[in-house]
DNA sequence: ATGTGCATGTAACTGGTTACATGATTCG
DNA sequence: CGAATCATGTAACCAGTTACATGCACAT
């Protein structure tokens, strides 16, 4: 089981979580989330479901149309969802990149109600910080501090409080309605967010 | 003359045009910024440099302390800062992520007032682009949707919402004064949640 | 005919991390 | 006395990219 270091294998295994694919439909499913969380090129997804099905975290089906290339359609197996849940359990690296938060996110039905919430607040918090932070250099500058930098400072002050603000609306949407789609079960009451 | 690939070096040698520097401090600095634009470890750095002095785009001074490690400020030459504007010359990769396009922004003083503005204004339309086609994602989900799909899309609307308001109003003030200097002085943004 | 989409894979490379080695000084 | 800060460096490792190889179907 040699699946140790990160992310990837897990984003993976999580879309595989949600609906079976082949390589081919995860490089596509990713490619509309590319600005999001990237997208990854076939010389890393295809090594990596190989060395998931070597590890028994996710099985194989061929599927072979005539006059078409055959289709490795990929599973995730208990083992799978066991190391997922795992992954999902232990805390968020603080100062992770956005990216890397909405990757974890992306695998929310992983996560138990509370835990996304749980997450979320993290983020927030984390957030908060870099916020300050960033405060304390703007406020460390001299005249003769470069324009560029400058920007990128006030850039990142934006997108912090904007991510601030998403994430203090959301976390009162999730927490007035404490079921926000039946993510376990069937059964959707939901209006789409 | 080797560095072709990209960013990283450059980043490094955009800090060295603005103020010559060490190692350990071009670390410290990046510090600060590492939710911004990450920040690299020293076993890269410091090869970073030993090949950027190869390829005569820097040169250093070491500097003896007493009782102290001597230091190493590399200071920019002329090659190098030749090597610089030509990379900030070539256009942006369309979909850059906020990471890579902050990297190049910090190194504004390198751009020409004009190519600024343009760079600005090249990001807005991709953010712009991005947007849309989270939009079109977001309509095509139905209920089966995971709900971190749904909350992921929607924080990536957020997000570029923020940018495009960012770079709207930063692109207006960048012409009302076109020389820019002032940037920090009436603008304390921040507009808190 | 040429290219694009479907579909899978491998090999070489590379940019960067982690961990290690070294060593003096200052702070608690 | 141990920990942290200053300060530089190397070597092993690894994840992911690029480029390559293959092959059929369908549209222009």
């Amino acid at each position: 089981v040699s699946s140790r270091t990160v992310s990837f294998r897990h984003v993976i295994l999580g879309l595989l979580s949600q609906q079976p694919m082949s390589g081919y439909d995860i490089k596509h499913f990713l490619k509309n989330l590319d600005w999001l969380v990237g997208s990854f090129s076939f010389g890393s997804i295809y090594p990596a479901l190989h060395a998931l099905l070597t590890d028994s975290l996710v099985t194989v089906d061929v599927i072979y149309h005539q006059d078409k290339p055959p289709k490795k359609i990929y599973s995730i197996t208990e083992a799978g969802k066991q190391v997922l849940r795992e992954w999902i359990g232990q805390p968020a690296v603080p100062s992770a990149s956005l990216k890397a938060f909405l990757m974890r996110l992306m695998l929310a039905s992983n996560f138990s109600h509370a835990g996304l919430i749980a997450y979320l607040e993290q983020r927030r918090s984390q957030v908060k910080v870099q916020h300050t932070a960033l405060e304390q250099v703007t406020e460390d500058q001299d005249e003769t501090t470069d324009l560029g930098q400058r920007l990128a400072l006030d850039y990142g002050l934006a997108v912090a409080n904007a991510e601030v603000a998403w994430l203090d609306r959301t976390l009162e949407r999730l927490s007035e309605q404490p079921l926000p789609m039946e993510v376990t079960q069937g059964n959707d009451t939901t209006p789409t967010v």
